[in-house]
DNA sequence: GGTATATACTAACGGGCGTTAGTTAGTACA
DNA sequence: TGTACTAACTAACGCCCGTTAGTATATACC
């Protein structure tokens, strides 16, 4: 390049480092990828959609991330962590099957309007996840399914809720509160919290028991 | 090609014209489709991966479709007005909220059971369609979604129903039938016809009522 | 002031994509 | 037997993809 007129033609493309603005991290990168996944999904996303929502060149990326499917691993695994802490949580923190699902409920519905992105991205392409990120994310979801039917399950068994099938129940109840990410808005009238207080007294509806 | 040895070389990819086969149909091609995109989404499905499914060459498609996007258009748009057409019918054949609510959710998780992957593609894919197309599924599914939300304001303002908010109502309701799709499997215990009503009953217990 | 490091850029690669063009094999019918 | 049509094939096009290589700029620290 030895074009000394560069400086001075204006279709030329700015350079993020001449202008002044401060350097893109980690955590934005981080941030448009939860954009972009939980608006187009993973294979609708290209990694220039990414780089142009935060200001850079695709390539420019790889000196924040090692891969795309390594995006795609991280946003999944942190969040289906998350999401199971919060359920054991809320569990222990009860001694009865009425307060324990009332409460896993609550924090499972919350979770899924107060983080629409990430929940949208786990529930539509963990699927394309690929070895040990997908046996990990498969892992977790299906302890969370197993423990969630376990708590009904028992609740049944001792009298607290009446059901003919802790999985359809168990089914019902957690997939209602997945699909809260698809429809709530914090622009609304309604706010989180709201939210998930009536999903859990939905959820105690299902399974029989009425406040 | 001068080659006159190649019928003899068994490395060559055996044309489907001689080989006694009975040819594709565009039905073929559908259904192909269908099972791709449901299970690997639509951005996650080539068309290559359709046309070895049926045992074509990619460009042999073009003989049974227009474009990749028409095959998306097509099993989005079919599904979304039958399940419609669905939900009108069973509303239209009872006089009370309670036997209206119950119908509709019958019909609506049945059909989610019977027709899993038309479903799962509806519920996935719809929002990459382009054009007139995407209006037309944006139209039907909102004036659905306003027709099931309308039946449980009135069930409710009638007195037939308990529940703080017809919204939320309706959308757990809803989704938690759409979600039938995704756990559904033929080969086990349960039939659809079992889902739909048990599913149905938690619909009316969600909003409140107990038979 | 010199050097190392982080962050950005351009150029380019290999590959897959949807699609079109042109051709060939089998079938139905005059 | 000749002709028209359907359904298949191969070849190829232009484009976009994720990623790597190599280079430049700004900043932090000695």
């Amino acid at each position: 390049m030895k074009d000394v007129s560069a400086n001075l033609r204006p279709t030329r493309r700015i350079d993020r480092r001449s202008a002044g603005v401060a350097p893109v991290t980690g955590a934005d990168v981080y941030e448009a990828a939860l954009t972009a996944f939980a608006d187009r999904g993973y294979f609708g996303t290209s990694l220039k959609d990414i780089a142009n929502a935060v200001g850079l060149q695709a390539p420019s990326l790889y000196n924040h991330i090692s891969s795309k499917a390594d995006l795609l691993s991280e946003i999944v695994l942190d969040t289906l962590s998350t999401v199971f802490a919060d359920f054991e949580a809320a569990v222990a923190a009860h001694d009865n099957p009425v307060d324990q699902l009332r409460e896993a409920t609550y924090v499972y519905a919350l979770h899924h309007a107060t983080h629409r992105r990430e929940t949208m991205v786990v529930n539509q392409d963990a699927r394309h996840l690929e070895g040990k990120s997908l046996e990990q994310a498969q892992d977790m979801r299906r302890t969370h399914e197993r423990d969630f039917r376990r708590l009904i399950a028992d609740g049944i068994k001792d009298g607290y809720f009446q059901h003919p099938s802790p999985k359809l129940a168990s089914f019902a109840i957690r997939e209602m509160c997945v699909s809260v990410a698809r429809w709530f808005h914090d622009q609304g009238d309604l706010k989180p919290e709201d939210v998930a207080r009536t999903y859990a007294s939905q959820a105690l509806r299902v399974v029989g028991v009425t406040p």
